[in-house]
DNA sequence: CGCGAGTCTGTCCAACTGGTCAATTTCTGC
DNA sequence: GCAGAAATTGACCAGTTGGACAGACTCGCG
């Protein structure tokens, strides 16, 4: 790689650098406080900046609050994936809920900011709702009712099926407060974190599968 | 009922009535926007009253948000009773659910204030996760493993049971702007509600009933 | 080496916020 | 029917907020 190449990508480097830094900032900030309640002096505090050099990124607070949403659905689009990699009920819901909790452990503000989107009434991320989110539900809900008329699944309604995961699953982002306190003020180990995961495969699966 | 008393019970409900109005307007404002965002004049307006009167009745906005606080877990406490009314496994645990479901169809603003302040660290609640809360869990996870000893449930983990329940019941409040989205862009109705009543119970008692 | 584009930031401002206060009106007990 | 307590409210204030902007600094190409 060409010194000119390198001068160039450390430029682009050192704004991608600095952009991470305050969308990283926003999401915390936006999930302790929601959109309201952030201050952009909050946000450029943790990422270490002014609060000039980050109206110069994102020129206003909602532009920066639209690329968090983007990005939190975007990951969220990602994790959705795990649901279609397999052809069997039982594999494809399991892997589901593995993808969303890790999902809720590893991007617990992300997770947040999206409850509070909603609570909102979602000025932001309603298109998503009505368009992605919407023929996402409808489709896999069709995949459920096949899986019904196989055998694979008892007659279960596949709409409170999906709330039901999708409520638990973010209920370890959104609650990890409320977990840690009942779990005698820490926050819940790789290890309980990674059994909570096999126990909560394991009361859905057995509450919705065929035997 | 003498005219003295009714004049004292007339100048008492004016200030009930007012204080109510203000409860509500405020359950209503720190739902959508949060303690930061909530601002005191937003809820004098909802609730019909000029700013100065909110302060009048309410010192500062904390000690309005304290008292929203309190009320809701005053009623979270209520429905949290109906664990206890009966002994078997599978009534307590359906009666429980709907109770929770309940609350959360009439009192989802409650419930998103309690879901945003505990994502904020729970400042005003962490007495009552870490006193109440904990001995209120910790009980009855001696009773859900008493029914796994009697083979009224399989040996699930009572505390996954517990937090599947809560984020179940919650997401009904929290998300039910997701949910009317999905539903055609209409709230469920009370008997699309009451359906999925029914099939949350299902699923779950499904989950962890021993058969 | 030097110049222009891109990056950074201290300073400022208009709008808004929670909260105060004094003046006014409305009750209540006698 | 009146004295005073309680309730109501418009006007106001000090602190904070999102955002603007001009100038300073840095990098990379010719």
């Amino acid at each position: 790689m060409s010194a000119a190449n390198d001068k160039s990508r450390c430029r682009r480097a050192t704004r991608i650098n600095s952009e991470d830094a305050i969308l990283a900032a926003a999401e915390a900030i936006f999930a302790e406080r929601g959109f309201d309640g952030a201050t952009t002096a909050a946000i450029a505090a943790m990422a270490g900046l002014p609060k000039a050099n980050v109206h110069y990124y994102f020129s206003t607070k909602e532009r920066l609050y639209r690329e968090v949403i983007r990005r939190i659905l975007d990951a969220w689009l990602d994790a959705a994936r795990a649901f279609d990699e397999v052809d069997s009920a039982r594999e494809a819901l399991a892997r589901y809920i593995v993808a969303k909790m890790d999902l809720a452990r590893e991007r617990p503000f992300g997770s947040r900011v999206f409850a509070k989107e909603i609570m909102r009434g979602a000025p932001v991320a309603q298109d998503f709702l009505e368009t992605t989110l919407k023929s996402w539900i409808d489709d896999r809900e069709a995949v459920v009712r096949r899986w019904i008329r196989q055998g694979q699944l008892r007659p279960v309604e596949p709409r409170t099926l999906f709330y039901l995961i999708w409520a638990t699953t973010q209920h370890y982002a959104d609650f990890a407060h409320q977990i840690a306190t009942l779990n005698g003020g820490e926050p819940l180990s790789d290890e309980s974190f990674a059994a909570a995961k096999t126990h909560v495969i394991a009361i859905i699966l057995q509450g919705v599968e065929q035997r």
